[in-house]
DNA sequence: ACCTGAACACCGTTCAAGT
DNA sequence: ACCTGAACACCGTTCAAGT
């Protein structure tokens, strides 16, 4: 309405507020013409930074939510449908506490660290259904993961098979508890990461061979 | 166009074309006027199965997918958002030699099945990280998990911790998969299998005390 | 480079009307 | 009971234009 060129949009900005239109009004509630209103600009303005568009949006987003603690700006990939987002910045002593745990213990932190992530954005889960982007932090997640999993034993297919029950259950686990959020027998938050530990545990046992 | 009442609609007939739909154009693509389209209908007579709009539909569909075989018609449940759907209707003899199983080949039957079933319909995957619908199908594969989870030797909150752990490694395994269905590195079907065989094992094996 | 504003084709849903 | 058809408010996206 008041019309003036809103300099400070940039694509993380942008999907920021995208997340917090999502976490309010749901998945279905974010449309660009309510962004733009958000972000104070007219809706067409987020094309500039999106070119392709809700679906590039969209995959932003998917990047943005499975991605630890953003730093800066998101630089373009040069795949077809890449999003790249840099990872940690000032968690680096944390990165060399965790580094010197025993395996299991490593793979519990990270899997806690990427549940709470999840659910803090639980509104974009079923944009993370059908998207992948290959970020650094989902390439770091799998070296340490296979790290870990070597070090526990496993060898050869085991590896990557132990690595994706791990994703699988952790994905899993948010989908299954933001699924029967509703409904008033889903468990609260302290008895689902009770059992989110549980299920973890078990499988952490069940793959040390 | 032609304009003839077509007297067969019914809520299982549009549920059935919507997941067509699905599966060929995506989620995206499902519009109340392309479903109607699709059952040479007006797309306004959908609402007259479904009142409660899309809202409503995609409920059914996340209870039809997550449902075994299906029977019948689908009876309108009395809470507000319930949709029920009735399960199996010749596979008795079946369901007579599956209880005869040891109780882990029991929940492996019971989770390639699953599995199977969410992969059938892919597309819908979305849908089911924020629809719970309380189906006759989810209420015996509880029953029957915390069975053969208690047969295992878990007692106490074990056994939904246990339940809800393999249920959140069924849902994120296919979860998992569709989600890198377009990328190159990702595993063919068989390997996807073998993966989640290997993870359901390990969980199983970590369960059991 | 970055944003606006009008335009177009499409969407979900309501409602009065038909049979 | 079941379906139509017009209408309304909204949507994603393109494009020419502004600065």
């Amino acid at each position: 309405m008041a019309s003036r060129n809103n300099a400070g949009l940039s694509r993380e900005r942008i999907i920021v507020e995208a997340l917090h239109i999502i976490a309010g009004r749901g998945l279905g509630g974010l449309s660009m013409r309510r962004l733009g209103d958000a972000l104070e600009v007219e809706a067409m303005a987020v094309y500039h930074h999106f070119p392709r568009g809700k679906e590039q949006l969209f995959n932003s987003i998917a990047a943005y939510v499975t991605t630890a603690r953003v730093v800066s700006g998101l630089s373009e990939g040069e795949g077809p449908e890449e999003e790249e987002l840099p990872a940690a910045g000032t968690g680096d002593e944390d990165a060399e506490r965790v580094e010197s745990l025993p395996w299991d213990r490593r793979i519990t932190v990270w899997a806690e660290d990427y549940r709470a992530r999840l659910l803090a954005y639980s509104g974009a889960m079923s944009l993370l259904m059908h998207r992948a982007p290959r970020t650094l932090a989902e390439h770091r997640t799998i070296a340490m993961l296979d790290a870990a999993l070597a070090e526990a034993g496993l060898s050869g297919d085991d590896v990557p098979r132990g690595r994706d029950a791990l994703l699988a259950y952790c994905l899993g686990s948010v989908g299954h508890q933001v699924r029967h959020e509703g409904r008033e027998d889903a468990p609260e938050e302290a008895e689902a990461l009770a059992r989110f530990l549980f299920g973890l545990r078990a499988l952490l046992r069940g793959l040390t061979p």
